[in-house]
DNA sequence: CATGGGATTGACT
DNA sequence: GTCAATCCCATGC
Protein backbone atom coordinates (compact mmCIF):
# COMPACT_ATOMS: atom_id res chain seq x y z
CA UNK A 1 0.00 0.00 0.00
CA UNK A 2 1.29 3.97 0.04
CA UNK A 3 2.26 5.11 2.25
CA UNK A 4 -0.26 8.06 2.00
CA UNK A 5 -3.28 6.18 2.10
CA UNK A 6 -5.54 5.95 4.74
CA UNK A 7 -5.48 1.71 5.92
CA UNK A 8 -8.08 -0.64 5.71
CA UNK A 9 -8.79 -0.03 9.62
CA UNK A 10 -10.18 3.28 8.96
CA UNK A 11 -12.89 2.14 7.13
CA UNK A 12 -13.54 -0.86 9.31
CA UNK A 13 -15.80 1.30 11.59
CA UNK A 14 -19.24 2.53 11.27
CA UNK A 15 -20.20 3.68 8.04
CA UNK A 16 -21.84 6.82 9.75
CA UNK A 17 -18.19 7.41 11.22
CA UNK A 18 -16.43 7.28 8.28
CA UNK A 19 -18.94 9.37 6.55
CA UNK A 20 -17.95 12.16 8.61
CA UNK A 21 -14.40 11.62 9.05
CA UNK A 22 -13.77 11.32 5.09
CA UNK A 23 -14.92 15.27 4.91
CA UNK A 24 -11.87 16.92 4.62
CA UNK A 25 -9.81 14.11 3.19
CA UNK A 26 -7.58 13.75 -0.37
CA UNK A 27 -9.16 11.71 -3.07
CA UNK A 28 -6.53 11.38 -5.74
CA UNK A 29 -6.18 9.23 -9.63
CA UNK A 30 -4.24 9.40 -12.74
CA UNK A 31 -2.42 13.13 -11.81
CA UNK A 32 -6.08 14.51 -10.87
CA UNK A 33 -7.36 15.07 -7.15
CA UNK A 34 -9.20 17.46 -4.41
CA UNK A 35 -10.71 17.74 -0.98
CA UNK A 36 -13.65 15.82 0.01
CA UNK A 37 -16.21 18.15 1.07
CA UNK A 38 -19.66 15.97 0.72
CA UNK A 39 -20.51 12.39 1.71
CA UNK A 40 -23.24 10.06 1.80
CA UNK A 41 -23.95 6.66 4.30
CA UNK A 42 -25.26 3.52 3.20
CA UNK A 43 -26.28 0.94 5.51
CA UNK A 44 -27.77 -2.54 4.64
CA UNK A 45 -30.31 -2.03 7.64
CA UNK A 46 -32.08 0.66 5.77
CA UNK A 47 -33.79 0.29 2.28
CA UNK A 48 -31.78 2.96 0.42
CA UNK A 49 -28.81 0.97 0.46
CA UNK A 50 -28.17 -1.60 -2.52
CA UNK A 51 -27.30 -3.78 -0.36
CA UNK A 52 -30.46 -3.96 1.44
CA UNK A 53 -31.84 -6.77 -0.98
CA UNK A 54 -28.59 -8.87 0.42
CA UNK A 55 -26.02 -10.51 -1.77
CA UNK A 56 -26.44 -10.21 -5.52
CA UNK A 57 -24.24 -10.09 -8.05
CA UNK A 58 -24.47 -6.16 -7.96
CA UNK A 59 -23.78 -5.59 -4.36
CA UNK A 60 -20.85 -8.09 -4.15
CA UNK A 61 -18.55 -5.05 -3.88
CA UNK A 62 -20.42 -3.81 -0.88
CA UNK A 63 -19.86 -6.80 1.22
CA UNK A 64 -15.61 -7.20 0.11
CA UNK A 65 -12.90 -5.81 2.63
CA UNK A 66 -13.35 -2.99 4.24
CA UNK A 67 -11.38 0.06 2.06
CA UNK A 68 -12.96 -1.37 -1.31
CA UNK A 69 -13.99 0.92 -4.08
CA UNK A 70 -17.41 0.20 -5.59
CA UNK A 71 -18.28 2.21 -8.36
CA UNK A 72 -21.57 1.78 -9.98
CA UNK A 73 -23.90 2.77 -12.91
CA UNK A 74 -26.30 5.40 -11.68
CA UNK A 75 -28.95 6.49 -14.27
CA UNK A 76 -27.93 4.64 -16.89
CA UNK A 77 -25.17 7.38 -17.19
CA UNK A 78 -22.79 8.16 -14.31
CA UNK A 79 -20.49 6.57 -12.60
CA UNK A 80 -20.49 7.14 -8.68
CA UNK A 81 -17.70 6.24 -6.54
CA UNK A 82 -18.20 4.24 -2.82
CA UNK A 83 -15.76 3.76 -0.04
CA UNK A 84 -16.78 0.11 1.38
CA UNK A 85 -17.18 0.01 5.34
CA UNK A 86 -17.24 -2.50 7.93
CA UNK A 87 -16.54 -5.84 7.58
CA UNK A 88 -17.18 -8.52 5.07
CA UNK A 89 -20.64 -10.00 6.69
CA UNK A 90 -21.96 -6.22 6.16
CA UNK A 91 -22.73 -4.29 3.17
CA UNK A 92 -22.24 -0.90 3.90
CA UNK A 93 -20.20 2.07 2.17
CA UNK A 94 -19.84 5.83 1.85
CA UNK A 95 -20.68 7.47 -1.03
CA UNK A 96 -18.05 10.39 -2.54
CA UNK A 97 -20.60 13.55 -3.09
CA UNK A 98 -18.46 16.02 -3.99
CA UNK A 99 -14.68 17.42 -4.16
CA UNK A 100 -13.10 20.74 -3.48
CA UNK A 101 -10.81 20.01 -6.69
CA UNK A 102 -7.00 20.50 -6.05
CA UNK A 103 -4.40 19.02 -8.46
CA UNK A 104 -5.26 18.14 -12.27
CA UNK A 105 -7.47 20.73 -12.90
CA UNK A 106 -6.91 20.93 -16.82
CA UNK A 107 -7.93 17.33 -17.15
CA UNK A 108 -10.83 17.71 -14.95
CA UNK A 109 -11.98 20.78 -17.26
CA UNK A 110 -10.84 18.88 -20.52
CA UNK A 111 -13.44 15.53 -19.45
CA UNK A 112 -15.83 18.23 -18.55
CA UNK A 113 -16.08 20.36 -20.65
CA UNK A 114 -16.22 23.57 -18.01
CA UNK A 115 -13.73 25.76 -16.61
CA UNK A 116 -15.31 27.14 -13.12
CA UNK A 117 -13.65 25.07 -10.58
CA UNK A 118 -16.30 25.16 -8.60
CA UNK A 119 -18.42 23.40 -11.07
CA UNK A 120 -15.80 20.46 -12.03
CA UNK A 121 -16.49 17.79 -8.94
CA UNK A 122 -20.03 19.15 -7.16
CA UNK A 123 -21.73 16.04 -7.69
CA UNK A 124 -21.38 11.88 -7.25
CA UNK A 125 -21.54 11.72 -11.49
CA UNK A 126 -19.52 14.70 -11.83
CA UNK A 127 -16.56 13.99 -9.69
CA UNK A 128 -15.92 10.75 -11.62
CA UNK A 129 -16.35 11.98 -14.85
CA UNK A 130 -13.86 14.89 -14.08
CA UNK A 131 -11.14 12.23 -12.81
CA UNK A 132 -11.70 9.75 -15.33
CA UNK A 133 -12.99 7.16 -12.60
CA UNK A 134 -15.24 4.55 -14.72
CA UNK A 135 -17.00 1.22 -13.55
CA UNK A 136 -13.91 -0.91 -14.33
CA UNK A 137 -12.29 0.45 -10.73
CA UNK A 138 -15.18 -1.26 -9.19
CA UNK A 139 -13.58 -3.40 -6.41
CA UNK A 140 -10.16 -1.90 -6.56
CA UNK A 141 -8.57 -0.91 -3.02
CA UNK A 142 -8.26 2.20 -2.25
CA UNK A 143 -4.89 1.26 -0.63
CA UNK A 144 -2.67 0.71 -2.99
CA UNK A 145 -5.15 0.71 -6.24
CA UNK A 146 -5.62 3.26 -8.64
CA UNK A 147 -7.66 5.18 -6.43
CA UNK A 148 -6.58 6.11 -3.40
CA UNK A 149 -8.08 8.40 -0.29
CA UNK A 150 -5.35 10.35 1.86
CA UNK A 151 -5.71 11.84 5.39
CA UNK A 152 -6.33 15.15 6.16
CA UNK A 153 -3.53 17.43 5.80
CA UNK A 154 -2.45 18.02 9.56
CA UNK A 155 -2.03 21.86 8.92
CA UNK A 156 -5.42 22.20 7.97
CA UNK A 157 -8.37 22.49 10.40
CA UNK A 158 -11.13 19.93 10.30
CA UNK A 159 -14.31 20.81 8.84
CA UNK A 160 -16.58 21.69 10.50
CA UNK A 161 -20.02 19.33 9.27
CA UNK A 162 -23.05 19.66 8.28
CA UNK A 163 -25.76 16.67 8.18
CA UNK A 164 -29.09 16.49 6.41
CA UNK A 165 -30.79 13.80 4.32
CA UNK A 166 -29.46 12.16 1.82
CA UNK A 167 -30.51 13.44 -1.89
CA UNK A 168 -31.92 11.67 -4.94
CA UNK A 169 -33.37 8.99 -3.04
CA UNK A 170 -36.76 7.88 -2.26
CA UNK A 171 -36.44 5.08 0.68
CA UNK A 172 -35.30 6.18 3.91
CA UNK A 173 -35.47 9.62 2.88
CA UNK A 174 -35.68 10.91 6.84
CA UNK A 175 -32.10 9.81 7.73
CA UNK A 176 -29.61 12.35 8.16
CA UNK A 177 -26.83 10.34 6.45
CA UNK A 178 -25.63 13.20 4.31
CA UNK A 179 -22.57 15.09 5.84
CA UNK A 180 -21.16 18.14 4.47
CA UNK A 181 -18.11 20.43 5.12
CA UNK A 182 -19.59 23.85 6.17
CA UNK A 183 -19.04 27.16 3.85
CA UNK A 184 -17.78 24.61 0.72
CA UNK A 185 -18.94 25.97 -2.75
CA UNK A 186 -18.26 22.50 -4.01
CA UNK A 187 -20.64 20.39 -2.47
CA UNK A 188 -23.61 19.35 -4.44
CA UNK A 189 -26.85 21.38 -3.26
CA UNK A 190 -26.57 23.54 -0.28
CA UNK A 191 -28.48 22.53 3.19
CA UNK A 192 -31.78 23.80 3.86
CA UNK A 193 -31.11 26.84 6.41
CA UNK A 194 -31.31 26.52 9.65
CA UNK A 195 -29.46 23.20 10.26
CA UNK A 196 -26.34 23.66 12.54
CA UNK A 197 -23.09 22.87 11.98
CA UNK A 198 -21.31 20.66 14.51
CA UNK A 199 -17.69 20.41 15.15
CA UNK A 200 -15.98 17.60 13.10
CA UNK A 201 -14.76 14.65 15.61
C1' DC B 1 -37.92 -13.47 -20.50
C1' DA B 2 -40.12 -8.63 -20.00
C1' DT B 3 -40.29 -4.80 -17.34
C1' DG B 4 -39.54 -0.93 -14.19
C1' DG B 5 -36.79 1.97 -11.62
C1' DG B 6 -33.02 4.49 -10.16
C1' DA B 7 -27.45 7.12 -4.60
C1' DT B 8 -27.73 12.12 -11.78
C1' DT B 9 -26.95 15.63 -14.86
C1' DG B 10 -27.66 19.13 -18.24
C1' DA B 11 -30.75 21.28 -21.32
C1' DC B 12 -34.85 23.51 -21.81
C1' DT B 13 -39.73 26.19 -20.61
C1' DG C 1 -39.62 24.76 -12.46
C1' DT C 2 -39.80 20.13 -15.93
C1' DC C 3 -37.80 16.32 -18.47
C1' DA C 4 -35.10 13.03 -21.33
C1' DA C 5 -30.90 10.26 -21.73
C1' DT C 6 -29.52 5.39 -21.00
C1' DC C 7 -28.37 0.67 -19.02
C1' DC C 8 -27.78 -2.58 -15.40
C1' DC C 9 -30.08 -5.47 -12.60
C1' DA C 10 -33.74 -6.95 -9.33
C1' DT C 11 -38.15 -8.44 -9.60
C1' DG C 12 -42.15 -10.81 -11.26
C1' DC C 13 -44.75 -13.41 -14.61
Amino acid sequence: MRADALPAAFYDRPVLDVARDLLGCRLEHEGTGGIIVETEAYHQSEPACHAYVGLTARTSTLFASPGTAYVYRSYGIHALLNAVCEGEDVGAAVLIRALEPERGLDAMRARRGLHRVEDLCSGPGKLTQAMGIGLDRNATSLEGGPIRIGPRRADREPPRIVAGARIGITRAVELPWRFCALGSRCVSRPWPAGLRASLAA
